[in-house]
DNA sequence: CTGTTAGCGCGTTCAA
DNA sequence: TTGAACGCGCTAACAG
């Protein structure tokens, strides 16, 4: 059903039926309504390909999954999409997402969305420090979110787990607990976060007096299988950790299970602390203490940043830094 | 950059330039290579807007994330999601997705998706019984495909887990190891699926001439907060069940916690089985017994079937039924 | 208040 | 082998 029909049903011009249909104010009451009664009647929906067409604009955004092969995805990015998708419903944009393999893929995944004018503004997830996505939409000119930070030369729009604060105060609570052999395992080291994440484990390392020390500080991927591998080497050390600090729950989980495994008792000779507070951490066992971040609400926020991106915000009031509090829960405690 | 300017450059008509590019056989091959070059270098890439609206279609299919309220998602989405978004990618089709709250908004998302023409073909996950997502598009003659199969009047495209074979397998396996007191915490009865995991289950207790008792069959929501108060009210009865068999992972994973709350030693006095093969289905202590459904591929399925149906394939050919193997782990054992 | 005209960027007739 | 002209469905400038 087209503007066409309804016109020609009518006896008007398209024009008419386009201008009391969207709200203009030079049309006469009693045609309005009488237009509002057919196209209800015969059930129009405009053609948003039109619409968009004619606008110049998309009416949509988009966003890339990256997947990872052989392996489940990070449940944190289903919450991010469902925050973000239901504001973008409301605010009547559309969001199109792409799933490609982690890697170059990428690139010209965004590329394809942007350039065949698919997407008016894209939001980026997983920032790294130099990120070559990011490089290429501030070189394009594309309106974007990031849902991190990014080393970049002109600012961008961001919404960010202050995730240096939040480890700096984790070290400290175990600390305070008694721990001086603290070990991190942090993110890949080209993720932005992951510099965060290791500044603010030293900068509560120095204030204490603590030396960094290399032997308690591993490096894997965000999943489960990381946490294992990188927990079996710090755990078989001479002199092992009595605590472990995790870049994400996923990677603590998966400490967690090595520690069952070599009949470590948590928390009573090793501490474990994530960071996420996915729903499994509440229920694994010992339950997991963890920085929570509210991802859904990040994403909803993410969605709202793009509207007013789109709507000439400015770049400067478009950046938030989150508080990540410390949940304690059972998988931490005294140093033994 | 439109083909307008890039013909500009060239001197030639846009009408040349269009044919070029698409491989028409009636163009030169030296006017062919002195467009692609300038296409290339000026960095064209057509409008795909501008070529949905002349083609009349959308070159996209939309999906909609049916999101809970102060629940976390269910993992199952982002596999599935993951698994059609690749595949659409590389058909060059683009995924639309609308996260919308679960119930009756579900169906206006439907409607906007295709009235609007932004999606050629839906897909639809977690039928129930009497759909009336499915009534709406066989009315509208949309096309879709969904995960799951529905009571319809006329045959749908789908792809679905033979959850009946599956559960009367694992059931039949655990009257095996010595089970008679079988209980079954299974999904809301509007789900096709709860139907089909209730009849295997039963199936699987008249062959071994035990009667259907109704104290030993519970019904929840498909998540882990279902699974704890199921399995609560199951296992407090006069004569509790020494197995129980649960209609998807997170509620087993909620019954397992039950178990370790009451006391109740898993597999020794008690012996679990869930559905999915999540991966925290493998990490659970003990390890889940479970029956397996590959979720990605099912997506990537999905997005074959989506563009066959839109290619013209008949429905008939676009059913699919898929085994869902017993993985045995260490949540089931010998009754005591 | 309403209709005519033009154009968004593209593919596709029909002529030349 | 190429180009002019038309239309997909819609909005907006300009007349009347």
């Amino acid at each position: 059903m087209t503007l066409k029909r309804v016109a020609e049903d009518l006896n008007l011009s398209i024009t008419t039926v386009s201008r009391a249909l969207n709200g203009y104010p030079d049309v006469s009451e009693s045609t309005r309504e009488k237009v509002r009664e057919a196209a209800q009647r015969v059930g129009y929906v405009p053609n948003r390909l039109a619409q968009a067409l004619q606008r110049g604009t998309a009416e949509a955004v988009g966003i890339i999954l990256p997947s990872q092969f052989g392996h489940f995805e990070d449940p944190f990015f289903l919450e991010l999409l469902v925050g973000v998708g239901e504001r973008l419903h409301n605010a009547n944009l559309d969001l199109v997402v792409c799933a490609v393999p982690e890697g170059p893929a990428e690139l010209d995944a965004y590329k394809r969305l942007v350039e065949g004018r698919r997407a008016d503004a894209v939001i980026i997830a997983r920032t790294r420090r130099h990120d070559e996505r990011i490089d290429y939409l501030i070189g394009r000119g594309i309106p974007f979110v990031a849902h991190g930070r990014a080393e970049t030369a002109t600012p961008i729009a961001f919404i960010d787990a202050d995730a240096r604060t939040a480890f700096r105060r984790s070290t400290r609570r175990l600390i305070e607990l008694g721990h001086r052999h603290i070990a991190l395992i942090g993110a890949p080291e080209e993720l932005f976060t992951a510099g965060e994440r290791r500044a603010g484990y030293e900068d509560a390392l120095q204030e204490a007096g603590i030396a960094f020390d290399p032997d308690l500080y591993a490096v894997t991927k965000l999943n489960e299988r990381g946490g294992t591998t990188a927990a079996e080497r710090l755990l078989g050390a001479a002199r092992p950790p009595t605590a472990l600090l995790c870049a994400n729950d996923s990677i603590a989980l998966g400490a967690l299970r090595i520690a069952r495994r070599l009949g470590i008792a948590v928390p009573e000779e090793l501490s474990i602390v994530g960071f996420d507070d996915l729903p499994m951490a509440a229920q694994a066992e010992p339950a997991l203490t963890t920085m929570r971040q509210d991802i859904r609400g990040a994403g909803a926020r993410l969605a709202d940043m793009v509207c007013a991106r789109l709507g000439g915000a400015a770049i400067a009031d478009l950046q938030e830094l989150l508080e990540a509090p410390l949940i304690e829960r059972e998988s931490s405690g005294p140093a033994p």
